[in-house]
DNA sequence: CCTACCGATCGGTAGG
DNA sequence: CCTACCGATCGGTAGG
């Protein structure tokens, strides 16, 4: 049996207006009544719309890394596939995460410009830091010759964006199952950075 | 010698705005303040603030048609390499159209969501329209061979959300000028769907 | 283009 | 979780 609090409803509410209406476009009372409440009672759960926010962001971004962080673990074998593999794998890992949970993912990708202060700040430094991981296995890559690219940071932030392109237009119940889209878009992201001659 | 009309200072400030803070994250007197007036007057210049929005989001949506519009026109030969070098061409065109004009760009991306009404549904019909034109050339190269792809229409979306994503980043004065990010991404865009091997 | 002003709404607090 | 309330700011108008 799971038990949904009421913060959680508010983050979920929350998540769903502000990738509707962007943070800035929702207020407080917009939550509060998508949760049943008065504006003014939503602070007995929470500190602030910021926290709001942060909770949504830092969530997510926790998920991307750790989804990462398991494609790293699983993949021992990768080197010997001189990195293709795993940058199929990072790439149908992103999408899944965002597939998985299209909201908070959406705010995510598009609202976490709206953090203040060092929050902000430690989000772009953990953003950098997971799109370094597409960088150096693109980078990886080249070097053993499977792939092909001039310059393996800018065709890595070509792959997530496109792979963050989801948040803009996926619904789940669409004609495509979101485990064929993450197929399809990770295989458009290898094929976009693969050499064209396998080398022996 | 050029004229810059106050009306014209008015968008490219609430551009510059609207892409830091998103349309509702900035004020009307926001606007004036860059502009140096004070709020109220901004309306002698403008009718409104989704006014603003509109001018430059409409403007846009005409500057991307136009460009796609010249590809066609000046690619009679596309049909002989089966839309290969059209695909390339509307990529290159549609890179070239956001960082010729990043910030009004950015707007057109992001803050479409932001018209009201009748406004936004010609918006997005207009861009639907547009994906459409990336859909059929890669639906084209496909029959003809040139192509290898399981869903023309969303590797059309792959290549589009990632042409766009050049929003979030491209500043000028960057590492790479602006052609060079144009052809890498056309590439980017022309390999991610294109037949292993060439065909006879 | 300015000053003065409008009603509505904002995020958030006090006190229960 | 509610009612009542806070000062600040919102987009926009009136009248010059």
């Amino acid at each position: 049996m799971v038990e949904i609090t009421r913060r959680q409803a508010i983050e979920e509410a929350a998540s769903s207006l502000f990738r509707e209406r962007g943070y800035s476009g929702t207020s407080v009372r917009d939550i509060a009544r998508a949760v049943d409440i008065q504006g003014a009672s939503l602070y007995a759960h929470v500190t602030s719309k910021q926290d709001v926010l942060w909770s949504i962001v830092e969530h997510m971004a926790s998920t991307f890394e750790a989804a990462a962080d398991a494609v790293e673990q699983a993949d021992p074998g990768a080197a010997a596939f001189g990195r293709g593999v795993y940058l199929i794998a990072l790439a149908r890992a992103h999408a899944g995460v965002i597939t998985d949970d299209i909201e908070r993912a959406s705010v995510f990708v598009h609202e976490w410009r709206a953090l203040l202060g060092d929050r902000r700040e430690e989000i772009a430094r953990r953003r950098d830091a997971y799109e370094e991981r597409f960088s150096s296995a693109i980078a990886d890559g080249v070097r053993t010759g499977v792939f092909e690219v001039e310059d393996p940071s800018l065709a890595a932030t070509y792959v997530l964006t496109a792979l963050n392109g989801l948040v803009t237009w996926y619904r789940p119940g669409g004609r495509l199952s979101a485990r064929a889209i993450a197929d399809l878009y990770a295989d458009l992201s290898l094929r976009a950075v693969k050499a064209t001659r396998p080398v022996p």
